[in-house]
RNA sequence: GACCCCAUCGUCUAACGGUUAGGACAGCGCCCUUUCAAGGCGCUAACACGGGUUCGAAUCCCGUUGGGGUCGCCA
């Protein structure tokens, strides 16, 4: 096609593709290293599916210190949430998946929560909507070498030529003899221009449906496909492209060497091959990776957007998780011996693990929350208590106000709690899943949360006579002493049991119940129940060396 | 409908022609134990089906069934 006739198509003044090339030259980056993008439209939130796309093109990339960057495909206005683009970096950075390119809004400084919309990159506008010119020079020059061209069929048209092959039993779409404009001359071209007829732009398949097509996914091994004969838009009549030209002009120029998506893409492969080797460029490797299901009605389906309250990554914060606990399950999902070495590697950090492509299942895994939480709870058992204290505290921050309000005026004492029986290797509690199950685990510490009634006690402890109870709480008021060790505490507690008649050991107490009130058992619950109002708590000794004194004996008054 | 992908315990999966089909989560049981939570030990539980190929098949081939995806001026 002449030069007048596409400047009439596209505008004037479009760069060549090779004065592109030298605008973004190629990265030169060592041998192995992979270039690979999360490349999201801005529709919403960040699916859970993402994620877990972001994740393997994160490790691929930054495992063989190559690039990850983030590009914005808004070419499509009318699905298009606006500001929803600018949520995703910062979204993706609790997660901890950090871009080296794009629109990030950590941009300015990677170590701090200011927000800065600029784009970092020498390979920008990393916004689809503003690389209009850029495409046009690959759709130029796809024009001038016939193989593309401008196609008037209206929408209706369009829908009526659909429902004939329909109803013929056809393949639908455009192609063949279907492909009413492909051969339009330049006088019709230039009529139909001259009568302001709107216009997309097609790509002219070279390919017929006969044809084979090889070729071999990073997860999936070798697939064979029919010929790609449909000559799809590549320019919408908003002057933007559709994704498939955009995405083989951007990820050329970009560089990018890996790309990871969704396996529905998967039938689009031929159509991307081809439309590479149009504009004489190497397609990148492919992997496409498989959907995270959920079960409904017995069958599968994708955890969706609407129903799945899960599907949203903030759900995870918002209940609690560690971020962490949501990137290891995924880890999991994609390399499953990341268990095995997580159980080698209790404390180092999960971008040390050697992921590997390879081992990516191209069967879609079904979400399983209860894996998550065990994850999850494994996690927050290694935390120091001081970290543990700390990301609870941002949580609550946010999410819990009366958590909130209780560990920032009493810091210490919380630490304390949550530092019962933690750090004692693979013994320790394994009680917290999230850090919403926080405040159930602290707040009968607090005076004025515990609220136990003098007849529940009375209820509770319904086995004990009222003699013996105001007896017990009595002697243990005075002989309670912090100082005590474990077992001096322990003894105390044997000893009183013995008084009033309840079997200090065990054993002998199985032995012959009969012979007993009741066993220590039933005496150190007591002092669970006054103290705690719960009838399972952690350990009290430990328990009560953090309450303090003035508390037990206030506590243990209850009664009087 | 056409094309493509997928198929091992309830779930996530290991196995790369020869295993009593392994592990993890969940479930169950026992032990430990002043209550929990843990921890220890153990148990239940799977190669979708049918044909081949082979001395030998979960593994390779073909088919069936089932599930998923794609067939837009959406990505």
């Amino acid at each position: 096609m002449k030069l007048e006739l596409i400047e009439k198509l596209l505008g004037k003044n479009i760069l060549s593709i090779e004065e592109q090339k030298i605008k973004y030259p190629s990265r030169n980056l060592p041998e192995g290293c992979k270039v690979s993008r999360f490349a999201p439209s801005p529709t919403g939130y960040v699916h859970l599916g993402s994620l877990y796309q972001v994740l393997i093109s994160e490790r691929l990339s930054h495992q063989s210190n190559g690039i990850l960057f983030l590009r914005i495909e808004d070419t499509d206005q009318k699905r298009e949430i606006k500001g929803t683009a600018e949520l995703i970096p910062a979204m993706l950075k609790s997660f901890d998946i950090i871009f080296d390119e794009g629109p990030i809004a950590y941009a300015c400084a990677k170590d701090t929560n200011e927000t800065c919309l600029e784009e970092i990159g020498k390979y920008g506008p990393y916004y689809q909507s503003q690389r209009a010119d850029i495409y046009k020079s690959f759709i130029k020059y796809l024009l001038e070498n016939d193989l593309a061209y401008p196609c008037f069929c209206t929408p209706g048209e369009l829908e009526e030529q659909h429902s004939f092959q329909e109803k013929n039993g056809l393949r639908t779409g455009y192609y063949g003899e279907f492909a009413k404009c492909r051969n339009l001359s330049v006088e019709e071209i230039e009529k139909k221009l001259n009568e302001g007829k709107s216009f997309i732009i097609r790509f002219k398949s070279q390919n017929k449906f006969e044809d084979k097509v090889k070729y071999t996914d990073m997860i999936r091994g070798n697939i064979e496909f029919p010929g790609y004969d449909i000559d799809v838009p590549i320019l919408k009549s908003d002057n933007l492209p559709t994704y498939h030209m955009a995405h083989i002009v951007d990820d050329t120029l970009m560089g990018t060497t890996h790309v990871i998506r969704g396996a529905e893409w998967l039938s689009s492969v031929p159509l991307h091959l081809q439309l590479f080797k149009a504009i004489g460029q190497k397609p990148p490797k492919y992997g496409h990776i498989a959907t995270i299901d959920k079960l409904e009605n017995g069958n599968r389906r994708k955890l969706s957007k609407r129903k799945d309250p899960e599907a949203n990554v903030e759900y995870y914060h918002e209940q609690g998780y560690p971020s962490v606990a949501v990137i290891e399950y995924l880890l999991n999902i994609a390399n499953s011996n990341f268990e095995d070495w997580r159980r080698t590697q209790p404390t180092t950090e999960w971008r040390e693990f050697q992921f590997s492509a390879k081992k990516l299942n191209n069967s879609g895994a079904l979400f399983d929350l209860i894996k998550l939480d065990s994850i999850s709870k494994e996690i927050i058992a290694q935390m120091p208590a001081k970290d543990l204290f700390a990301k609870a505290f941002e949580w609550s921050k946010k999410y819990d106000s009366e958590l909130f309000g209780l560990m920032k005026k009493e810091p210490k004492y919380i630490e304390d709690i949550l530092n019962i029986e933690r750090n004692i290797g693979k013994n320790s509690r394994k009680d917290i899943t999230k850090y919403s199950d926080i405040k159930n685990e602290i707040i009968y510490f607090f005076d004025e949360y515990f609220d136990l009634k003098k007849a529940n006690v009375r209820t509770l402890l319904s086995t004990f006579s009222d003699s013996d109870l105001t007896g017990i709480l009595n002697d243990y008021k005075n002989i309670y002493d912090e100082k005590d060790t474990q077992d001096d505490w322990w003894k105390k507690i044997q000893d009183l049991s013995e008084k009033y008649g309840y079997c200090a050991n065990m054993k002998l107490y199985k032995e012959a119940p009969e012979k007993f009130k009741g066993n220590v058992s039933d005496v150190a619950r007591v002092f669970r129940i006054l103290l705690t109002g719960r009838d399972q708590t952690p350990n009290m000794y430990l328990l009560m060396k953090i309450m303090g004194k003035e508390r037990i004996i206030k506590r243990l008054s209850l009664l009087d």
